[in-house]
RNA sequence: UGGGGUGUAGCCAAGUGGCCUAAGGCACCGGGUUUUGAUCCCGGCAUUCCCAGGUUCGAAUCCUGGCACCCCAGCCA
């Protein structure tokens, strides 16, 4: 990674390992984890949790694993796996050797299982599925015990191994903590740690009948890797003890602790893994990878950089605090970069034919920028000729005095090419603009005022000659609500109108030879980028990242 | 009503008893430059830190008492 040198705004998170590492010079390498399940993509929200992790562990010359959380085989496979290893790869972050799985550590987790059973300190319940609810007890008012909980130990070795040898049936027996039924954190009141489970796991296959619930694993798996900081987000907060009373109720290689920060949440989409899912498989979006989506994937296909999603991450801080964050945070940073480092062209989305009168019946070639900014990114040639297109917007019949752009009498620049002056306005049967003819000044070519007139308006174009007809798919934010999340049927905010399909779009001819997940800026339009799968140059496909700040459209929309 | 958390501007967020009559970013509002109504530049934007008391020469920071919001009763993670 190259970029990411801005001045870093410090957090709760990094001035605990500083003091960590200040008390204690005998403090071991700094070590985090990023922990997913492979049940879903990864979202936006993920990459929050993956810049904290990977970033904390390189500022501070330490290591960060990529743990995979398998320990529920119903939900999880190898496609999300694969996915969410290349978002992390994509993202920019690498593990190098240390790819775990929890199921790795199956058997390691089972022996300890063993110990604490021997301590006295776990038991194989007998209870029902609701009868441990019953027992469990409220918020307001204790549990109590178990009619099994005082087994004795050789019977509870005894069944936790027939349990592992697939000898009951789902749901007959789990493996309990021998805490305390009384205690105000449900999460103390003997929590079960195994449960018979006969699916087939994605990498242990059907060696295993029993697995462990992730309050147990994790830790474990935590002090089995020597992470020395386990950070993960707010709802596990009552988790703590309990992965503090197994940690020192075991003889494990090492002490981790555990951290948590406010996960993300962003206005006008969803984040919660069950609502991705069914926006999928209900047909609101094409898959993972929408571009409309708050995947990863999603960001990724849409043309968003991975530095402005680290960026992102940055800039939005780690606290402890319930935030939801605008979405014009993330664009702001993207269209920063963007700005930087993208090249100029011109495409008109919604052509309007423009007839140069006085123009001769010849082609010629101009000169434009790539960056208006940097002359050091070169300049390309465009051809313009008698007949050229322009937006329908960039013209208006009955202006406004602060409209300056293109209208009967008015003259605007045809950026790098002349200036001209609308003389005509041709119209269909039904009253509608079908055609505008115009005269240019000679003398103006390259778009100069030869005199030193003001021109206030400038406006892109297209010529007829070689314009290369496009694709062009522009996306809106998913939902109308800020909080869809909130309300009980949050598909009714869907926003319909979030995907829009452009045939009409014309090129200019240097487009032509765009790569797959290119990305430009067309001028006066936004950023756009070569779709990554159904873009080629036969038949170019292009999404709109992101548009650029509108000032105008702001201006007009509140008159 | 039990337990765990959080409350600094429209949205994020520094700040941990005196260089604070509270950083920075986003948004917003002016003004300038401009062959993108973009970019860039300049200026504005909390006498106040959830509220009320108290301690102190001095409080966003300490104490007490309220209030609001979030999370927890899966053999999910």
């Amino acid at each position: 990674m190259q970029d990411d040198k801005q001045p870093v705004q410090t957090n709760f998170i990094r001035k605990i390992i500083e003091s960590d590492l200040d008390n204690n010079p005998n403090f071991p390498e700094i070590i985090t984890r990023f922990p997913p399940e492979p049940n879903g993509y990864l979202h936006i929200g993920h990459a929050k949790s993956i810049c904290l992790n990977f970033g904390l562990a390189k500022e501070f010359g330490g290591l960060c694993n990529l743990r995979f959380d398998d320990t529920n085989p119903e939900k999880e496979n190898t496609e999300y796996v694969e996915s969410i290893k290349q978002d992390v790869k994509w993202l920019g972050y690498d593990w190098e050797d240390r790819l775990y799985f929890a199921s790795d550590y199956f058997q390691k987790l089972y022996d300890f299982a063993v110990e604490l059973i021997k301590h006295d300190k776990a038991y194989v319940d007998g209870l029902s599925g609701e009868e441990i609810h019953e027992y469990r007890g409220t918020l307001t008012e204790p549990g109590k015990n178990s009619p099994w909980r005082n087994r004795e130990i050789q019977e509870n070795l005894d069944l936790f191994e027939r349990m592992r040898n697939g000898e009951f049936d789902e749901g007959s027996y789990v493996l309990r903590a021998k805490i305390d039924m009384r205690s105000p954190n449900i999460n103390m009141r003997d929590p079960v740690l195994y449960r018979i489970r006969k699916a087939a796991h994605h990498r242990t296959g059907d060696k295993w009948k029993i697995y462990p619930m992730y309050d147990y694993a994790h830790c474990l798996s935590d002090a089995l890797e020597y992470i020395t900081h386990s950070v993960c987000t707010l709802e596990f907060e009552d988790h703590r003890a309990l992965y503090d009373w197994i940690i020192d109720n075991l003889q494990t290689p090492s002490r981790p602790y555990q951290y948590e920060f406010a996960r993300l949440n962003l206005d006008y989409t969803v984040l919660s893994k069950r609502k991705l899912i069914s926006l999928v498989n209900e047909g609101f979006v094409n898959g993972w990878d929408d571009p409309r989506m708050p995947t990863i994937s999603g960001f990724r296909r849409r043309g968003f950089t991975s530095s402005s999603i680290r960026k992102f991450c940055e800039v939005i801080g780690v606290t402890k605090n319930d935030t939801r964050i605008d979405p014009v945070v993330i664009e702001t940073v993207l269209r920063d970069e963007l700005g930087e480092t993208t090249q100029r062209r011109m495409a008109v989305l919604d052509p309007l034919k423009v007839v140069i009168e006085n123009y001769p019946d010849t082609t010629e070639q101009l000169e434009a920028m790539n960056h208006p900014q940097k002359p050091e990114m070169g300049t390309r040639k465009i051809p313009f000729s008698k007949t050229v297109y322009i937006e329908k917007d960039d013209f208006m019949e009955d202006a406004p005095k602060k409209f300056f752009r293109l209208s009967p009498g008015r003259e605007v620049r045809l950026k790098y090419a002349y200036l001209i002056t609308c003389t005509d306005v041709i119209k269909n049967d039904q009253g509608e603009i079908i055609e505008l003819r115009c005269n240019y000044d000679p003398d103006s070519r390259g778009g100069n005022s030869p005199d030193g007139r003001k021109v206030k308006g400038t406006i892109h174009w297209v010529a007829e000659d070689g314009a290369v007809e496009a694709e062009v798919r522009l996306f809106d934010r998913m939902f109308t609500s800020a909080m869809p999340d909130k309300e009980e049927d949050w598909r009714a905010d869907f926003n319909d109108d979030s995907k829009q399909i452009n045939n009409t779009s014309l090129l200019e001819p240097s487009l032509k030879t765009a790569d797959k997940a290119e990305r430009f800026q067309f001028e006066r339009l936004g950023y756009f980028c070569a779709d990554s799968v159904d873009h080629s140059s036969e038949s170019p496909v292009f999404n709109r990242i992101v548009t650029l700040r509108d000032t105008w459209a702001k201006v007009s929309k509140a008159r």
